[in-house]
DNA sequence: ATGGCATGTCGAACATGA
């Protein structure tokens, strides 16, 4: 199976790249999306499902929003992380052939002196609270999402111009690390990869033409599922769409 | 140092992203 993460900055725009990237990808099993932009009421599952997809979803409006589309069933759902209070709707999980998938919009935090800072690190600080109870039940588990976070300077493309800001700072790598200590492993990273390979490009400013990036979704696995990955590459074809998301895809491939 | 581009909001300037 593969398994992607997506950040699609508003799925009411992207749906038809969404769409024909699938149609494009037989192979991808299931696409974690991040982003929707849109509450439940009005979420385009009937041509989700039409096109032949399960999918799961939870949203709000304006703001963040995240979704599971899949080839294969999806059971076991569970919406934001239990026991945080969080006006924001940032998690949905769901179980897939036996493997544990979290799709995770992490938190951006702005701005070091930013309100949101605290928040982005209490946020992950209860998201591996939970993903340590969830990996004692399953013990096939990913981690995909937009996670805000360039765990390495090699993750940045001018590592002294970002020095200290967020998405970068020493508490953020931290609570990656965090994350890491839980007993998951940056699939990414598990291969030999180009250098300044990265899964964000700023719209402003020619990044994409630049290579102005940052690696900033990832996805991670338990130590069942690392023998089991194959590969791990960024898909960088659907940023030259039209009207592209600032995101690409990230891919796992899991010979399960 | 700032804004640069894109998206969404109830209809234009603003908040947010990363």
């Amino acid at each position: 199976m593969k398994i992607v993460t997506w950040n699609v900055n508003s799925l009411k725009v992207r749906l038809p790249q969404v769409l024909e990237w699938l149609a494009d990808n037989p192979d991808v099993t299931a696409l974690c999306l991040q982003e929707t932009k849109m509450e439940d009421v009005v979420f385009p599952k009937a041509d989700i499902e039409a096109a032949g997809f399960h999918v799961v979803f939870a949203g709000q409006k304006t703001y963040n929003g995240v979704a599971i589309i899949a080839r294969a069933a999806l059971s076991d759902v569970v919406i934001n992380i239990p026991g945080f209070i969080d006006h924001q709707v940032r998690l949905i999980a769901a179980t897939m052939q036996g493997v544990r998938l979290v799709c995770a919009y992490i938190p951006n935090g702005q701005a070091l002196d930013s309100e949101k800072y605290p928040y982005k690190l209490s946020w992950l600080a209860a998201l591996t609270a939970f993903l340590k109870k969830e990996m004692v039940v399953y013990s096939k588990l990913a981690l995909l999402g937009d996670y805000n976070i360039a765990p390495h300077d090699m993750d940045v493309h001018d590592p002294k111009k970002w020095e200290g800001q967020v998405l970068v700072s020493g508490p953020e790598r931290a609570a990656f690390q965090a994350l890491l200590d839980l007993g998951l492993t940056d699939s990414y990273r598990l291969f030999d990869q180009p250098e300044k390979t990265f899964s964000w490009w700023d719209y402003r400013g020619f990044g994409f033409r630049k290579n102005a990036g940052m690696r900033i979704d990832h996805i991670l696995l338990t130590k069942e599922l690392v023998p089991l990955c194959s590969a791990c590459v960024i898909d960088k074809e659907p940023r030259r769409n039209e009207r592209p998301s600032d995101h690409t895809p990230v891919i796992a491939s899991l010979l399960i």
